[in-house]
DNA sequence: TTATCATATGAACAACTGTTCATATGTTCA
DNA sequence: TGAACATATGAACAGTTGTTCATATGATAA
């Protein structure tokens, strides 16, 4: 948020008052750690277009597979880590199994994504 | 955005109408391909740790390296990283390198994950 | 220039990840 | 029950990734 202006290092390049501040605002590696697992997630093309298609219609996996040009397996796979992450969920109507989108943050990320990528 | 509710697949589990009209939509692999890149750059706790040291002020290496207890080389790897990811840019002054960040989406993005891991 | 420090970079290695293949589970229908 | 199909899952393998270590580059000051 806010940019404090504190100059050089003094000591072997280590400014200590910064790095003590700094210190104590990083988040905690267990909350470090649910953040990564998370953009982990996104940051997959199969995982990605899954999502995409996902946010247009629940799908079963084999619509899924078949939209994206993949193996039923390769997709099923993604699909149960996305599903560990609580990005989709799921339901059986007899042999079939619907996945859709589990969470509102998705398409805000996605679309942020996209905005950065598209503005350079 | 607007979800249709087609029903179930007919032939071989594939619903041929809806397959078509996802694929029509998927996003073209460069794009896929860039927002992966974009989102494995947060995949890492070493990178978003660096993200959340930029963003409460401007740091030198070895700084970041302090803050994080790592070495300055690991950091350095992961700046370069971030940089070719046009998500932070450096300035020289003398011998010290001082990254920032160099994206207004960066705080979003970090914001609407921190979001969805407290929510559960 | 030479010494020193901050940073950058290449190689190497271990750890992780995504797909494939084989197989198992679960559901429907004959 | 048994056959067919949709999905799930485990093992294995190749490809990727992050750190370490050694070394190189660039900058300052003596």
């Amino acid at each position: 948020m806010s940019k404090e202006k504190i100059d050089t290092c003094k000591v072997s390049c280590i400014h200590e008052d910064l790095v003590a501040k700094v210190k104590k605002e990083l988040l905690p590696n267990e909350r470090i750690d649910d953040l990564q697992s998370l953009f982990k997630l996104f940051g997959d093309g199969t995982r990605l277009l899954i999502l995409q298609a996902l946010q247009i219609c629940e799908m079963c996996v084999c619509d899924i597979a078949a939209s994206l040009d993949m193996s039923p397996s390769a997709v099923s796979h993604q699909l149960r880590v996305l599903k560990g992450g609580r990005l989709v969920k799921s339901r059986r109507e007899g042999k079939q199994a619907y996945y859709s989108l589990d969470d509102e943050h998705i398409e805000q990320l996605l679309d942020i994504g996209l905005d950065h990528i598209s503005h350079q």
